[in-house]
DNA sequence: TTAACTGTACCGTCCAGACGGTATAGTTAC
DNA sequence: GTAACTATACCGTCTGGACGGTACAGTTAA
């Protein structure tokens, strides 16, 4: 007689996920529908019953990475440490859900998906601020491409799972780079 | 001899062109034989009279790109200007033939195509080496990283003719940042 | 009961590649 | 010198498979 409360939707961060995986490891090519349900361990129709269209998806995608880049800025924002030394930090791949989505999303941009590409141009306009106050106008651009080399490096091939060994130092030395650009 | 001489093949080159300008301009996926043999003006049958598959064609294109990498290190090797002056400069879009295969295997690197990759870890390195003469180890990445994300930058949106009004000057902040860096 | 699924069957479209045919330039036998 | 021949350079159409999406009937858990 009590109505019970429908149960989660479990399957719908399931979904997420693995197209967000699928994009990261094999690229947008091969995240098909089939092959997205298939590692989320849910049926098509399952996931269609979520996603409508799979440009649905990457509109809830698009969301979930608009709230891991706002969040973002806000700790770069706040950054102890300076903004521009929070910057080159965080842009080494560390495999979180923020670098997870990121990544997940220039492969959409990649294929000149227009809504992607102008959230990537928001958000480089904020870095730039962030990075100008920081370290100053003239040199916000240097340590902003520093970061982007950094993420460019990490996409290409380093998405399934490659070498990270050295990735300690290399920041050391990036970081070390900021320093004599702040002057 | 038995045979005559055939007569050029015009549509190779033609093919070719075609297949990096369509990876430029609206990506790997897009990209297709049907769309590249009609932006080259050819049939898809004459395209796969040259180039047997895809990847054959794929194949030639990584040709281009190592023959426009090899006399890229070499300029850079003996660039007056210091290499790492040189590989900023030649890090900015200028649709040059070496930018345009550059960005086109860029496109098949983003859709982790594993011939592709190797390349440009073997390039990187090239280059790598020569910034660590010019610069010193400590200081190298920061440069790499640097004209990788000019490159990066470029390609997102950049691809088909964006605005390239302020490039000079910020060209010019970049050479400042690493004159920094140099020390 | 109802939301959250599973599973399967199906449709239209697009893509890589196969295939058979044609055009043309040069070579050779006569 | 020209007819016969040959290798190359294409053209146009077709096919088999995959992909995005639809439809819908059944199942499970709150």
């Amino acid at each position: 007689m009590m109505g019970g409360m429908p149960r989660k939707p479990v399957a719908r961060e399931a979904v997420l996920d693995a197209f967000e995986a699928l994009l990261i490891e094999v690229g947008e090519r091969a995240a098909t529908l089939d092959a997205v349900a298939r590692r989320a361990g849910v049926s098509k129709g399952g996931l269609l019953y979520h996603f409508p269209t799979k440009e649905a998806m990457i509109a809830v995608l698009l969301e979930r990475l608009d709230r891991h880049l706002a969040a973002d800025v806000a700790a770069m924002a706040a950054a102890p440490e300076g903004a521009a030394a929070y910057f080159i930090k965080s842009s080494v791949w560390a495999d979180t859900p923020m670098d997870r989505v990121f990544v997940a999303a220039t492969r959409l941009a990649e294929v000149a998906h227009g809504e992607t590409l102008r959230r990537f141009a928001a958000a480089q306009t904020s870095w730039l601020e962030l990075l100008a106050a920081d370290v100053g106008p003239a040199m916000a651009k240097a340590v902003l491409y520093m970061g982007d080399g950094l993420y460019f490096n990490a996409m290409l091939g380093r998405g399934p799972g490659g070498p990270l060994p050295e990735v300690e130092a290399e920041v050391e030395s990036l970081l070390a780079a900021v320093e004599r650009l702040r002057r």
